[in-house]
This record gives structure tokens, sequence and C-alpha cells, in this order.
DNA sequence: AAGGCGTACAACCGCAATCAT
DNA sequence: AATGATTGCGGTTGTACGCCT
């Protein structure tokens, strides 16, 4: 066994030991590693010992992993918890990439720490960890039977539905500022102030006529987001043209349609193209359908967290050419 | 006290990309 | 351009350690 650059030698494998440790810190960083395959027979002898019997690539992984002295130690914070799901969201595995984001992690650290922790967290909150939506049953339990009954005092014929993730970070809706969502993090207060949202996972439970509707226009003023009737999980969120409003989108449609797809319909909307998907009607709303105005849409809850994350993963893709120059400004 | 079990994390392996010749 | 060496990465394994019975 052992590796193959240096299968020759007498290797060993296994845990470090501290004298190791001094030998290659010693080496590294008086001479640098100009090549990792030569480091091991040159430290040690600077210190008069022997040539450490570690091969090259053990030698490099124990000074980035654990040796570098730019390193943090210690256990992750919260707020490298909830970038590590951030930027997981959008990347994936790609655990070299999500330790960039973090100033003295590596990515051995990174994916360790997700394995064991942030893993199993997302599934006890009912969340697949690799696509972070709703595992499907969960999605089955949360499913009202009959929103009436939850809701009683609403007169709303829609409902917009979702699951609602403790410490997810929501506010209250604001009466002065009409600005419909607003988080304890500066994505949304600082630089975006959307207006309005449009969802296509409402529920017209008092009107079969918009039984398959798929867009609610503005919120209006006076509604909020806090109370408690729901089922939806807003996994695709975007922003339409003019970026006054935001669209959301349950997992189903998510998977049933992708962002593209749901982006269109939106689009289409907004340019008064006919659909074979309501559109018509949710063009009349967005036009400024009085009554539609008028719904209540007091049973609202969101999980902003997740919202404002995907909603985070647009900003990139809109504005940066490629994933490897995520830049964030938490 | 001792053995079993689960967990966290360090380290290894294999592969792909990149570099040097 | 071809080839071997090196580096970087993600998945997996191994080991130390704490907890429970």
């Amino acid at each position: 066994m052992g590796h193959r650059c240096c299968s020759k030698q007498k290797i060993k494998r296994g845990l470090w030991s501290p004298e190791e440790d001094e030998k290659l810190i010693t080496h590294i960083t008086t001479h640098g590693h100009k090549s990792w395959s030569s480091v091991p027979k040159l430290a040690g002898t600077s210190l008069s010992l022997s040539w450490l019997q570690r091969c090259g690539k053990s030698c490099r992984l124990r000074w980035i992993n654990y040796l570098r002295p730019d390193l943090k130690r210690g256990s992750f914070t919260a707020e490298e918890e909830q970038t590590i799901i951030d930027v997981h969201r959008i990347l994936g595995n790609r655990w070299a990439q999500i330790a960039k984001h973090l100033p003295g992690r590596t990515d051995n650290e990174v994916k360790n720490f997700w394995n064991s922790c942030i893993k199993k967290k997302l599934i006890s909150q009912g969340l697949d960890p690799q696509t972070h939506t709703l595992l499907s049953s969960h999605r089955r339990a949360s499913a009202c039977s009959n929103i009436s009954e939850i809701n009683p005092n609403t007169s709303s014929i829609f409902t917009l539905n979702s699951q609602l993730i403790p410490n997810a970070g929501m506010i209250p809706y604001n009466k002065a500022q009409p600005d419909i969502v607003q988080t304890n993090s500066t994505i949304f207060s600082s630089e975006y102030q959307p207006s309005s949202i449009i969802s296509n996972n409402v529920q017209a439970h008092d009107s079969p006529n918009f039984s398959d509707f798929p867009y609610v226009p503005s919120f209006g003023n006076t509604h909020n987001f806090c109370s408690s009737s729901c089922c939806m999980n807003p996994c695709a969120v975007g922003f339409s043209e003019n970026e006054n409003n935001i669209w959301v989108s349950s997992a189903e449609n998510f998977r049933a349609q992708g962002f593209e797809g749901l982006q269109a319909q939106v689009e289409q909307a907004k340019e008064n193209k006919p659909s074979e998907n309501g559109i018509d009607d949710a063009r009349e709303l967005a036009k400024g359908n009085p009554e539609m105005n008028n719904a209540s849409f007091e049973s609202a809850n969101f999980d902003f967290g997740l919202l404002e994350s995907v909603i985070a993963s647009e900003f990139m893709s809109r504005d940066l050419s490629s994933m490897d120059e995520l830049a964030w400004n938490f």
C-alpha cells in the first residue's frame, strides 16, 4: 500500500507525532515548500534529525489542514455554520470553494463539520441536505388538509403556505415601510426593498376558477407575514425584470419547471403574453385587479432564512460570471 | 471496571487537473 | 504534442475519545 509517489521509501502512516510536526513546521517556515515530494527528505536535516518518514502528499495535507499558522482552531460559530449552509445550497459539495468563504478554515474541516453536524441538523428540520428542499415525508406531514380550519378568521381567497423554521431571522412586516420582506441580514434591507411578491404556489381555496392559478399580485401595505397557516416550502425565488417583485415557487414547482421555467412565467405575465397556465389571470392581477389587491394575506408565513439564501444565489448568478467569484459581504 | 457503541476529526485514497520537461 | 510528476480535491476510512450499560 502507500502512495505511488513514495512506494519505494519507508513511509510511516497514521497520526502525526509532535516530533514529526516539529520537523515539518521548522522546514516549511525556514525553506517553504518548493516541492512537496522533496519536503520529507529535507525536513529534519536542519535539526540534525533523521528525515521525515512521510510522503510528500501526507506532508502537504498535514501542513494545509493542521499546521498552517493562519488556521482558526475551535468550533464553528453560528455565522460560519450559516455561511456553510448558504454556500452549500449554491455550490453543493465543493468543499474547497466553500472553505474560501471561511477564513482560517480548511476544506477538510468544513467537510467534516458538514457530515457530522449540519447534515443531521438539516435532516432533523425535514430538509434534504443535498437539495436543501423539504424532504417528501415532511412535506406530506406538513400539508394542510383544510386551511380554513387552521385559520378560520381569514377572509382571504388565497393562502400562501410555507413552513416556518425557528430562528430563521424573521421580523414582522412593518406597515410604515412598504417593502414586504425584512430580514435581519443586509441583503434585503440595504440592497433591495421589494414592494410586492408573486407566488406560484398560492392555493385559491375559495374559488374554483383559480384552482391552478400561478401568481399573486402585490400584497399592498396592510398585510403581514405573521400568522400560522402553512404548507409551502419556498424553494425557488427570483426577481422580476424591474426587480420590484419577487417570485416564489414551491419545491414541487421548482422541480417540475426549474428556475428558468418559472422565471419565464413571471416575465410572460409581465409582458401580457397568454399562456396555458392561467397567465391571463395573472396578467389581470398584475395590472392591479382591485378585487385581488384586496385579498388578505394575514395567513402567510415564510422561512425567511431560506428565502434569503435562495435569493442570494440568484444575486450570484446574475452579477457574477463564475461561481468562483462569489463574494460575500455579510 | 470493561466492553460496546456512536461521534468527531485526522488522515488516506483515487482521480482529475495542471505543470514541467 | 506527449508523457511523467505534482498538486488539488472530494469521498472514504481509521482512530481517539466520550458516553452508556
